[in-house]
DNA sequence: CCTCTTGTTGATCACACGATCAACAATGCT
DNA sequence: AGCATTGTTGATCGTGTGATCAACAAGAGG
């Protein structure tokens, strides 16, 4: 009759469980937002008891701040991977702005949202969320240097243009996660819009899509 | 000896009464954000019992909906105020994205951050949140439209660049939450980001301070 | 087959939350 | 002065949180 409840759950390696425990907090995060990281909640997800989620994790703030940088790295990673197999700094840019925007990401957008504030209350993930930035306004740097070298762009501080990027994403981002409506061609305003930051030839950066 | 313990707080009349729990969770939530709104919280904040705040709200979801609305529309109107003095469509979204940027207004970007995520679990703040980011999207729409009907600028969709001016505006403070350091001068930045955007001339939108 | 290590349980604590409501008391009215 | 209205209290309930720890049992080593 009853399939949930089990009785007891199998012995396993604490590395194992370990990372059992991660993997059901990163989907929890993903699916429910880093508020549902309860004891009780992931340790239900691992069918196993709160106690043991406790007794793997000093605290339920490093949990969630391991969990968001988890998150978070994950997807820099594989923004940066797709970014190398692009020839030039303006079809990166343009690839990285049009990736970023493609609203198949808002489970992760909705993550760093909830982490600028609940970073107001646990030290640890603020630390986290300024790293996992840096590691972004890194990439968006290295893109705008190489166009620099190259002639495409003219950038006299790539930091400062690259943190900005960064933000005007961010923020795009963020509205696209409580008013997906109201604008279609996202991807084209904001392209003009960078493209007038770094000194780009208008058109430039219109991402040829490689299907 | 005890100052703070009144042992009973003063009868007043119940708008009087309403209007010190609105203010109380007005400025509780700039101090501490919207999760601070607690019934006790604001009850303590008032000198009151907790009772008495539940009392002349419907539940605390509507509480925090309009202490949002309140703070949100306020800045609104404040910074349309400010617009009107202007005497171009240049001028005015120059002072626009300079203003919003000025870090002075930080704690209202805390909120704004805070209602995103919010949202998703308080209803009655998701359509707050909706209707103040429409009320903003006016704002610039309107400054847009009338920089092209000066000429000054050139849109095709001006409610479409609109809110991306909006949601770059939104990041950038977003970022300044959490990393106020990196860049010191985002307002030219973005100013040139904008007039790409609007197809005005470049350096057009460099602010002439009024002080 | 037994023992000992150790992964696991679940009851329990202290705290905070929203919400409710009978009892209370201050005020205004007669 | 006495009464009725009503603003106000504070204890209470149910739920949820993180954290702790004695007790348990599964599995490995002898």
């Amino acid at each position: 009759m009853s399939s949930t409840p089990q009785k007891r759950a199998v012995r396993k390696s604490p590395a194992e469980r370990a990372a059992e425990i991660t993997e059901a907090a990163r989907e929890l995060a993903l699916e429910a937002g880093l508020t549902a990281l309860t004891l009780r909640n992931v340790a239900a997800r691992v069918g196993v008891a709160s106690g043991l989620v406790a007794h793997y994790q000093p605290n339920m703030d490093a949990l969630v701040s391991s969990t968001f940088a988890t998150i978070v790295a994950a997807e820099t990673q594989e923004v940066a991977g797709l970014l190398s197999q692009r020839p030039g700094p303006s079809e990166r840019l343009g690839l990285l702005v049009d990736t970023l925007l493609d609203n198949s990401r808002l489970d992760v957008t909705a993550i760093w949202v909830e982490a600028w504030t609940l970073g107001r209350r646990n030290e640890m993930l603020a630390a986290s969320v300024r790293e996992q930035m840096d590691a972004w306004q890194k990439v968006f740097q290295g893109v705008v240097e190489d166009g620099n070298a190259t002639g495409d762009f003219n950038v006299s501080d790539a930091a400062a243009v690259a943190w900005q990027i960064l933000g005007m994403v961010d923020g795009l981002n963020a509205q696209a996660l409580v008013r997906w409506d109201g604008v279609n061609d996202r991807g084209t305003h904001l392209a003009r819009a960078v493209e007038g930051m770094v000194g780009a030839v208008p058109g430039s950066l219109m991402a040829t899509p490689s299907a």
